[in-house]
DNA sequence: TATTATTGGTCAACATAACTGACATAAATT
DNA sequence: AATTTATGTCAGTTATGTTGACCAATAATA
């Protein structure tokens, strides 16, 4: 075999493994939001009900802006979601204290059970693959995943924080 | 501290973990995706037309049937995007040998320079994140995602296959 | 204080990508 | 011959995104 045959397959094998990543993880998300989609679909919701669902539940009191930055969808598209949520009780709002034109968002008493409900779903799907692969594989996951991400992403970062205040 | 206290704490950081999981895929799918719809914007095509791109790419003459397995969305969906992809030259069919009644789709050299335009573009990302994080990280990556895929998906397995046949 | 920037909202129109339901055709299978 | 399968098509609907234009309240600054 001639030395550029050699690099050839490297370049091959490579490119493949890459392709699978591609694959992996279309099939992981087309299956894993599948299943909550599901749900909500029962109740009149869609997946972008969801997403507000649950990244209010998430960081309580968030602004319209932060959730706006995590989404990255157009404040139009944002607001009809939003209306809804209010109109059916998921959400709740309250003027900010420092700044009065922000709205704090919140989960009501029935969002968050849903929220609850939803991310039950997601998260026992997460637990039978972190149960069944184990830690170095949870942890190789979540490398390669963060490194996917654009590195110029701040609203990730709000997110970084602990998820709920300790005493 | 008493030992439920300990419970309660061991659940807490579990559960914060998997809504680490979550939250992982939401972002790098978002940005994973938001690169190639860009490209593709620029020339009139959307996501949808991405993925039947994507996936007659990586198995030509693949039918429409498989390709219906593979997306998991409905014919008349499909319909609509393939017919585009014809028109616009960047797909073409040729009747099943076997089977007379399927069609096998195909890249044109059009569609296949799209194809790998695009897919150069996600390799790229998936080389910057394999690249950074090592061997280990990619492997544990892999085992997770798979993991999340529902076990009775068939039309993945499809995808198991060699990628391109050897000679 | 007057001006400008920020946070957020609204209305209207449009695009894309999914859906359901109903019906059609040709080829393969039983 | 009857049924199933692979695929298509027409028509209508829904969900979720987009642009563009414009408005109001509040905060920050010259």
């Amino acid at each position: 075999m001639k030395p550029s045959q050699h690099i050839q397959k490297g370049l091959f094998l490579r490119k493949q493994e890459l392709r699978k990543g591609i694959e992996l993880l279309f099939f992981a998300y087309r299956d894993f939001t599948n299943e909550a989609d599901e749900l909500l679909s029962k109740i009149g919701l869609g997946r972008a009900h969801h997403r507000v669902i649950y990244f209010v539940g998430r960081k309580p009191n968030m602004t319209v802006g932060q959730l706006l930055a995590i989404l990255k969808i157009t404040k139009q598209s944002l607001s009809r979601v939003l209306s809804h949520l209010l109109e059916e009780g998921y959400i709740e709002q309250t003027k900010g204290a420092r700044d009065k034109r922000q709205r704090l968002l919140s989960l009501t008493a029935k969002g968050t059970e849903l929220e609850a409900q939803l991310t039950e779903l997601q998260c026992r799907r997460f637990a039978k693959a972190y149960g069944e692969k184990g830690v170095e594989a949870v942890n190789g996951f979540q490398e390669i995943l963060a490194s996917l991400i654009n590195d110029d992403d701040h609203a990730r970062q709000m997110l970084q924080t602990p998820m709920i205040k300790g005493k």
